[in-house]
DNA sequence: TATGAATGAGCGTTCATTCAT
DNA sequence: AATGAATGAACGCTCATTCAT
């Protein structure tokens, strides 16, 4: 199905030396704080611990260097998502019959896989949030992004194709409903890091998925993993 | 039930003159396009169609030409969410046994009430999104985000102890699921317009029910307005 | 013969306001002096009393700066050695059998006024010697710079059609002497002012019409301001 | 008739190894093509074919490869204006009733080797003439300059004792006007190639000889080499 | 000897803010 | 009250120079 995903992972964008990824790691950071404009390059310097020319001999520009870091992170979201779902599926090899189960299942995929990106990497997911439409991102950028919300768009069709995932939304309205949902928690646990708890995105999965589920049907349990 | 009502309304700052709304406006629209601190303020001058030397014979700062903007709007959500329901509640009176009908009914309003306010404002519900969480938000910025929060709390959580509203989550990650699904279809309709239709705001809505009300338990019909 | 001469007076770039007649003459001087690279803004601003980002008020870059200096001196040389020459050659009107004296006449007429520049604005004169054939000179720069060159030339053939000035070497090559000529005297001038004095430029005149009127002619005197 | 032929000859900067060569090469074009200022240290390096740092091995600073270059090419010119012309003509032993031959001879020796310098090294002329009267020019700098000055002025005063050369202007004003004349031809060629032709120049030397000679004495051809 | 990554002062330019008008 | 010219600190970025390899 993806006979790429060795290569795209090797071609993605990734550190290359200490220093690159030191000013990367500072640029996710304050991008994120502050925002693009907000963020003066020598900051990114001293928080990188190198001197502001440095960084000019990584990367062009300021922009250049938001785009790597949009790269790095979406391309490590999309290798978690797409990439090694693929991949085990086709190890599994997933038979005709369990599709019911399989659409809970892949839900299950996305829910889980995001909510581990979530909480292992909340600075990048709050940093690809931030940057979902900027004017700046380049079209090596657009296109992982695209690449994630086609896999996305497959797996919902599929679902409303064979009547597991109502079907009176369309499936983008589907699709931005439960990472809608996810992003909600995510953004309480950042702003209210008292009122949540790490287990609260896990929690929500089986609401995020009664959110989209054909209403009426029997209630299927997620997979244990 | 809202006995902050008369104060805040009287602290919400609003334009005294055509031209503090003109600036109001024209900063709301560019502080939303360009982020903050990509925005310069003779461009909002600019906009505003005056000059930029009058910008701070309103406000004294760009930080507080922010704040204002974010009260202005976030204070208008308010009003629609908290203060005019407590007003039209007040004067009808709700009966105890209507209260499982309530809730659905509370549902009911505070998600038409966001998506009207969508509609309406799509501008200022992005720049509220864009501006949750920044660190220059002034008390009252944060007070005003506060008693909206605290209003959708207190009706989550009567809901979840009426047994309407599912109980395997706190009332917080209720709400945040439901704001973000609703944001999460916000989203989408600004970023990709050709695959979103407004009346999905609306159509969502059910479906936003089934991810909180209490799995299991019979479904009701949202009122017909 | 040219009926724009008002107009083009007019239309040539000429300080509008105090401050950016100290910026040109500041630019001017150390352009000239340290060359455009070689000048940063900042010392601009410092020689014209200005702050920094009041150049950029003015003159949208740096580059554009040097062309307006280049056209505000280019231009006052073209109004002196083109335009005004003109007006009074109309005023005058010459005759057709005076065209030998005339021709000499005319001579005078461009060594002189161009002695009289260098001699009253030497550091214009340097500067537009300096700045001949920059990559950064604007269109407005290079067609001022061309309707001299084209009137030089336009003298030029007429002497050697009329017999008068040497048709052994083409008119560019003519021009480039007498132009080169005055020019070596003027960069005597300015790196050994001790060895030279101001009436050289005039005394030199003849010297450089012996160079390219036709050889064994009879010798004409210049006129007598 | 020159008693520093050897010193000077020997203090004459020569590329001592292949890598010097090439960065003194890179340093005239580029000084040439974008002036000092103008031309970062970086990309003398890459046009020479060496790393940056190399560039530091052999000449201590930017302004002192300036100075290299500077005295490489205006040694060139020295030993071919000077040195070598006092070689031949101590050789041949020059008689006195030939004086008069020999003024016209000597001009053309300095007009014709000047010629072909300008025509086998157009870009070291012109870095040469860019860099007159820099104020970063050190002293050997300027002393090979005054020497190619002082030999001129010698041969042009002798001209004037003899009554060849006119005397109605300085030694001083002579030299500026026949120099100024060759290099207003160079600078013809370098802007406007399509005008003039490599010949011009020699073919202006009659036109030069006519302004400088004492004027209503009999005409002179100049030698056949 | 030669390299080129690293530095940080300084570049051209912008912009939040002030204030004379 | 309103203007917009003026300011200068701070921006994104460059580059002469150094030095570990």
């Amino acid at each position: 199905m993806n006979e790429h995903s060795f290569m795209t992972a090797a071609a993605l964008p990734t550190a290359t030396s200490a220093k690159e990824g030191q000013i990367l790691a500072a640029a996710l950071e304050l991008f994120t704080e502050r925002t693009f404009a907000g963020t003066a390059v020598p900051l990114v310097a001293e928080r990188a611990g190198v001197a502001t020319g440095t960084i000019y001999r990584y990367f062009p520009s300021k922009e250049a260097l938001l785009n790597a870091v949009y790269q790095q992170w979406k391309g490590d979201l999309k290798r978690r998502l797409v990439d090694e779902h693929d991949d085990s599926a086709l190890l599994q090899g997933t038979a005709d019959e369990t599709r019911d189960e399989s659409a809970r299942d892949e839900f299950h995929h996305w829910w889980s896989t995001l909510a581990t990106f979530v909480l292992e990497q909340p600075t990048a997911f709050e940093f690809l949030e931030l940057h979902h439409h900027e004017p700046y991102l380049d079209d090596a950028s657009r296109t992982i992004a695209l690449e994630v919300d086609a896999s996305a768009l497959t797996f919902t069709m599929r679902g409303q194709e064979e009547g597991v995932i109502r079907t009176d939304l369309s499936p983008q309205v589907v699709i931005a409903l439960v990472y809608g949902a996810l992003t909600g928690i995510f953004r309480g646990m950042r702003l209210h890091p008292d009122l949540f708890v790490p287990g609260d995105l896990a929690a929500a999965e089986d609401a995020a998925w009664d959110m989209v589920r054909t209403p009426g049907s029997a209630r299927s349990s997620p997979p244990t993993d």
